[in-house]
DNA sequence: CGTTTTTGACCTGCGC
DNA sequence: GCGCAGGTCAAAAACG
C-alpha cells in the first residue's frame, strides 16, 4: 500500500469539540447519528492526522474556501439541530411552533444530507486523484533508483559471449527488427517504440533540449513536402535514445520532434527536464501494456485529446494514426483566455520568434551543452505543465489507462 | 586528422 | 510475391 493511499485509510474525523474521531473509510451518508461529528472533515485546526494529507496548493485553496462556506452553514444547521432538540423536550411550547421548527428541520436535513454528498464524492474524488499521483510518483522513483548501467542491462538482455562471434559485431546495435533478434530486443523495442513528440514554433532546424545529437539520416516523407532528419544521442556510447525532427505540413514554422527510448546516461540538468518529461510520457504509455502478450502489437481504435485546465497553451494528444503510441505535446496554441481566468501565462522566448504573441529575445544565455537558458525555460515550463499540473496528470494517466485497458 | 553531415543503398514491415 | 514507405547503414564529402 502506498504512502499516501495509508494516510487517506488512516485519516480520521474530528469531531467539533475534537473529544471523537471516526475513520473516513466509515463515512456514510445515511449514518445520521455521525452527520455532526463528520463535518468537521474540514476544519482548519484539525489533528496531524488531517493536516498529514497535502492536496495539491490549487485544490486546497478552492475546496478552503468551499469547505469554510460549508463549515458555517453546518455550525448554523448544528445550533437549529440543537435548538430543535431542546424544543422537543420543552412541554410549554404549542403544537403549531413545534411543527413548523420540525419541518425547518427536515429541510436543514436535506440540505446538510445533499452537501454530504457532495463532500464524499470530493473526498472520492481527491482519494483517486492523490492514488493516482503516487502511481506515477513510484514509477518514477523507481526508475530513478537505477543506475544507467542497471538501466542498459534492463533494457538489453545480458549476450553470451561466443569466440567465434567477432568482438566487434557485439558493440554495434542490435536489430531488434530482424527475426533472429527479436525476443531478445523485446525489452528495448517496447522501450524505443513508446515516442513523445514536441510542437514548438522554432525558424531553427532543431529545437536545443540539451542532450548532444549526431544526425545520421534524412528522409522525404510521404505527404511532406520537408525532409524528416534522424538523430541519435551521443552523449553515451550505446545510447538508444533517437529524435526525428520535420516540419509541419499545415505550418512549416511549426517543428515537430519526436523522441524515442531512455537515455542509459546520466543528463546534464539543461537536458534533464525534457529528457523526465518524455520518459515519464513513455513510462505511462508503456505501463499496463507491458504485461500484455501482444502489446507490440496493439493498435489504438481512438485517439483522445487532452488539455490541461491550468496551463491552456499545452495541449497532450494521444495519436490513434501512428503505428506506434505517440504523445504529442503540443506548444504551439494560443492562449485561450476567454475560457479560462487570467493568469501567470506560459512564455516560451526561443520559440517566440514567429509567434503572434512575440516577445524580445532575452539578453545573451550562458550556454550549457549547446542549451540556452531560454531553451531550459520552456523545458522547465513544459515539464512544469505536465508533471506539476494534478488534473493534467491524473487526466492523462486516465486516458491512457482506458486506452491501455481497451486494447 | 578526427568528427559530423550528406546521401544513396539497403533492410524491414505492411498492405494488396 | 510485389511494391511502397519508414527507418537505418555506411561510404564519401564537408567541416573545424
Amino acid at each position: 500500500m502506498s504512502l499516501i493511499e495509508a494516510k487517506c485509510e488512516n485519516m480520521v474525523v474530528n469531531s467539533f469539540d475534537g473529544t471523537h474521531k471516526f475513520p473516513i473509510n466509515n463515512l456514510h451518508e445515511n449514518d445520521s447519528s455521525m452527520i455532526i461529528n463528520e463535518v468537521d472533515f474540514f476544519s482548519r485546526t484539525s489533528s496531524t492526522g488531517n493536516s498529514s494529507l497535502q492536496h495539491p496548493s490549487s485544490i486546497h485553496d478552492k475546496e478552503n474556501k468551499e469547505q469554510d462556506r460549508v463549515n458555517q452553514e453546518l455550525q448554523l444547521n448544528l445550533n437549529y439541530m440543537q435548538v430543535g432538540s431542546n424544543l422537543t423536550t420543552t412541554k410549554t411550547r404549542n403544537q403549531s411552533t413545534h411543527k413548523a421548527e420540525l419541518e425547518k428541520m427536515k429541510r436543514e436535513n436535506e440540505s446538510l444530507r445533499s452537501m454530504l454528498a457532495q463532500i464524499k464524492e470530493k473526498h472520492n474524488f481527491l482519494l483517486r486523484h492523490m492514488k493516482t499521483i503516487n502511481k506515477l510518483e513510484d514509477d518514477k522513483l523507481e526508475e530513478s533508483l537505477l543506475t544507467p548501467l542497471e538501466f542498459k542491462n534492463l533494457n538489453r538482455p545480458p549476450v553470451k559471449i561466443d569466440p567465434n562471434v567477432d568482438s566487434s559485431d557485439m558493440n554495434k546495435d542490435v536489430n531488434f527488427n530482424s527475426p533472429k533478434n527479436r525476443d531478445q530486443g523485446v525489452a528495448e523495442t517496447a522501450i524505443r517504440r513508446a515516442r513523445v513528440s514536441v510542437r514548438a514554433r522554432s525558424k531553427a532546424t532543431m529545437i536545443s533540449d540539451g542532450c548532444q545529437w549526431r544526425k545520421y539520416g534524412q528522409k522525404m516523407a510521404k505527404g511532406n513536402p520537408w525532409p524528416r532528419a534522424y538523430y541519435r544521442c551521443t552523449m553515451a556510447v550505446g545510447c538508444p535514445v533517437r529524435k526525428q525532427v520535420q516540419r509541419c505540413v499545415e505550418d512549416r514554422t511549426i517543428l515537430i520532434t519526436t523522441y524515442e527510448g531512455t537515455h542509459n546516461h546520466p543528463l546534464p540538468q539543461a537536458a534533464m527536464t525534457m529528457a523526465s518529461t518524455t520518459s515519464a510520457a513513455a513510462s505511462m504509455l508503456l505501463s499496463g501494456s507491458i504485461s500484455s502478450s501482444d502489446h507490440h502489437n496493439h493498435h489504438l481504435t481512438a485517439g483522445a485529446m487532452l488539455s490541461s485546465n491550468h496551463h491552456p497553451n499545452i495541449t497532450t494528444t494521444l495519436s490513434a494514426t501512428s503505428p506506434f503510441p505517440t504523445i504529442t505535446l503540443d506548444l504551439t496554441n494560443p492562449s485561450s483566455d476567454h475560457l479560462h481566468p487570467p493568469q501567470p501565462p506560459l512564455h516560451f522566448p526561443f520559440l517566440t520568434d514567429a509567434h503572434p504573441n512575440f516577445r524580445p529575445p532575452p539578453p545573451p544565455a550562458t550556454k550549457f551543452f549547446g542549451v540556452q537558458s531560454s531553451d531550459q525555460e520552456l523545458m522547465n515550463a513544459a515539464t512544469a505543465a505536465v508533471t506539476a499540473d494534478p488534473h493534467f496528470m491524473a487526466s492523462l494517466a486516465a486516458v491512457i489507462g482506458s486506452i491501455m485497458h481497451d486494447k
